[in-house]
DNA sequence: ATCGCAACTGCAATCAGTTGCACAAGCGGA
DNA sequence: TCCGCTTGTGCAACTGATTGCAGTTGCGAT
């Protein structure tokens, strides 16, 4: 089964109509290579479909994430990241420092949502967090515990 | 020692210039019950102070938010959430269907802090997060587990 | 009190993302 | 194959947030 015949399987499967712009969209994702912004999505249909819109691309982003099949998460760079969602979450941790991106294995998060469902009856939506902070070489040393907060 | 007072020790502190927009921002942000929009900030200062630019609430908030005395929250309505940071920290669980807003103690993501830290040396920033989801009324009854993710 | 410097601010332009509207197009039913 | 209806799209305007620039101002040093 070819990735076309998925992507026409999954908007089937969401009743959505297909359409050249969501088939290219629901490609350039499920080819990338980790996290896309919605502009470079947008380069990439309109390489192949020069009349497309980017309020279109914003709107199949919104429709394939209230589908679940696609996250959006800010990961501080000012535009959102999108990915397909894959088969195991997973998140990042992001220092505020260095920027430096760190992937996060889901078991630390898994342990929360568990929580959440068992003592609040909630259902998190815990597909692909970004956890922002400091990592080891941008803490000052012998952080100072005197300000606000943590 | 008055609230004014408070501020300009706040602000002498973080190094920061005593001027009468940031002296109103804080006392917008220290006064305020929950969270404010840089909007209804900017509106608060305006009234007091017409010749400030909403540039200007930004960009103090963005320094008060880089000083941690600020938490800045995407609550998903469409601005963001900004709060004077409190003495123990606070979440919200925030449902996607029917938009209700509940807070959330600091336990649930401070053992998640404090495994960040342990196992990955990483100060994560947990000061107040916002988790998306559904609560028990919004989710279906029996929902399928046939999609992706969770 | 004055001066000079660096931080700060207002203004206008810009950006990422959203939305209303009118027209186009996907597609189910006949 | 055709038709009609509902969904989808492109366009332009809009919104919340950011940024470059020139002028203003807070404040430390004298």
């Amino acid at each position: 089964m070819s990735c076309d015949t998925d992507s026409v399987a999954v908007l089937r499967r969401a009743e959505m109509k297909l359409t050249p712009q969501r088939l290219m969209v629901l490609s350039a994702l499920r080819h990338a290579q980790g996290h896309l912004t919605a502009a470079e999505i947008f380069e990439q249909v309109r390489a192949a479909y020069p009349y497309v819109d980017i309020s279109t691309i914003y709107r199949t982003l919104t429709a394939l994430r209230t589908m679940r099949l696609v996250t959006e998460t800010d990961m501080g760079s000012g535009d959102l990241a999108y990915e397909w969602v894959q088969e195991r979450p997973h998140h990042h941790l992001i220092c505020s420092g260095c920027h430096r991106v760190l992937e996060l294995d889901h078991g630390y998060l898994e342990r929360l949502g568990d929580d959440l469902a068992r003592d609040l009856d909630f259902e998190a939506d815990l597909h692909h967090f970004a956890i922002f902070g400091r990592c080891a070489a941008c803490r000052p040393a012998a952080a100072p515990a005197a300000s606000p907060g943590l």
